[in-house]
DNA sequence: TTTT
DNA sequence: TTTT
């Protein structure tokens, strides 16, 4: 079983940046990817890829990334579901970052109001190099879920 | 501007094959990936990933593809949006392929009432190598948009 | 700085395990990887791509592939040097395998005399999920640099 | 079989454009791509990885890029062998790339006395866009093979 | 033979 | 030095 996606693009907005919980950032956004061709209206077409960071990495995305910024994302794709406020199914598709690459190359892509880090460099409760493992794995776990992240559990989070 | 994607998993059942008016094969299937790692209640999960591709391999994907083939997908990730029969905009991620590996290793993987396949080896139209360019650009071309395949059009299809 | 590889291929041998004088299993082998076309007299070429694993992964290698096993690897290139036996500068691009899947799909794929397995599932010094490092850093710590496995110090890994 | 490389670094020198005796156009460069750690030492390591590409991209790389661009790279690894001038055999892996990207994000990347392109935008010979075959597959039309570019052949190249 |  |  392999999943492997790799991604340069631009940010349409300001990422967002959340914590469960626990403590645990989480941030997320969306990359326009510009297609190679356009279409047969003469038209650029893109992909809007909903992207989301874990830890350190999504402070880091949070303090340095902004609308617009290019930037590039190795990582994973992953689905999930939830009810929404009408009892509606509802099933998104995103790419969960292991890693994210800050690529513009003159200076003044850093945001504003930059708040100061705080999340660690590694994380507390390391499980080995062996374990790529990204974000919560219960789906009561997700922040995206609910859209109530103030209902978020990480108690019991594998890592 | 990267957009790339390899998956490798199994179908969730048989993939479906469709033609555009102007006779364009498409298939869509959708791979179960599991994931690395079991979650906090011991359980395996997956990501379950739709995935479409056209022409001469779609019909190979429909002729040597059933429920539970391992399958290897190289390809990008596509976002679109259509206004389903509620009025309601839907929002589809969704990976087209460049290429489909069959994976299963002992024969015995072939769907039964395999189709004589009739699309040429190679395009009518050829816009030479350069073009990478899967399916329709425009998005009335798309088979999924409506949910109404009959009503595609493809006469200006760029290929 | 992307750098990620994804490759699915057969074993040209059985892979190589050794262990570093730490007791860290390091395996090799080379995959081929055919062309998706022939070459102008009519015949199939491949790619014949050496990869490494580390660790417990490696170990699984040793005990379940061999010798034309179908083998999927998600990594990243590493280029190295080492000046050889006549003090010859040699160069070499292998891939480092973060995982490797075993995609055959019948049994009978696994080696005779496979021996038990003794490397703990997760690294006994954890350096944090942040931390995709494999494999150590310094070159004189690969155990392909020499040739000479026997010489080489692991004292300070930094994992 | 997957054969799939994406890769985002630094050109270490400027590219290298050759012809073959036909006309096509091939680019080299070498890209540095950082690794994500620091080694024991606390230095910053990177990987030097060969890079081919073919035709119009070729040129484009030639125009656009020169040493210390950001590029990203998506394509394939690819391995030969030649005999060098003592009778040796010499083993490559290097990447051939599909498309090319200039992450460069603020003018002033652009090379010197860019000549004028006159590579077709679509190769005179298509094949199809099925065919994703880049560069000659005969490895004596590999402009890399002897060192001796202008001993080429590409009478009979596929495209 | 290596880039910022 | 190459696999099915």
């Amino acid at each position: 079983m392999i999943n492997r996606v790799v991604l340069v693009g631009r940010l349409t907005k300001d990422p967002e940046l959340r914590y469960t919980p626990n403590g645990i950032p989480v941030a997320t956004f969306t990359l326009a990817v510009n297609r190679p061709f356009t279409n047969t209206q003469g038209e650029r077409e893109a992909d809007f890829i909903l992207c989301v960071v874990w830890r350190k990495a999504a402070e880091n995305v949070a303090n340095f990334l902004k609308k617009g910024s290019l930037a590039g994302v190795d990582g994973r794709i992953q689905t999930r579901s939830y009810d929404n406020q009408e009892g509606r199914r509802v099933y998104v598709t995103e790419v969960v970052a292991d890693s994210v690459q800050f690529l513009d190359t003159k200076g003044a892509s850093n945001r504003q109001n930059a708040p100061a880090s705080s999340y660690p460099d590694f994380d507390p409760k390391p499980f080995g190099s062996d374990n790529q493992h990204q974000g919560p794995s219960r789906n009561e776990d997700s922040i995206f879920n609910s859209g109530q992240p103030i209902d978020i559990s990480d108690d019991d989070l594998p890592f």
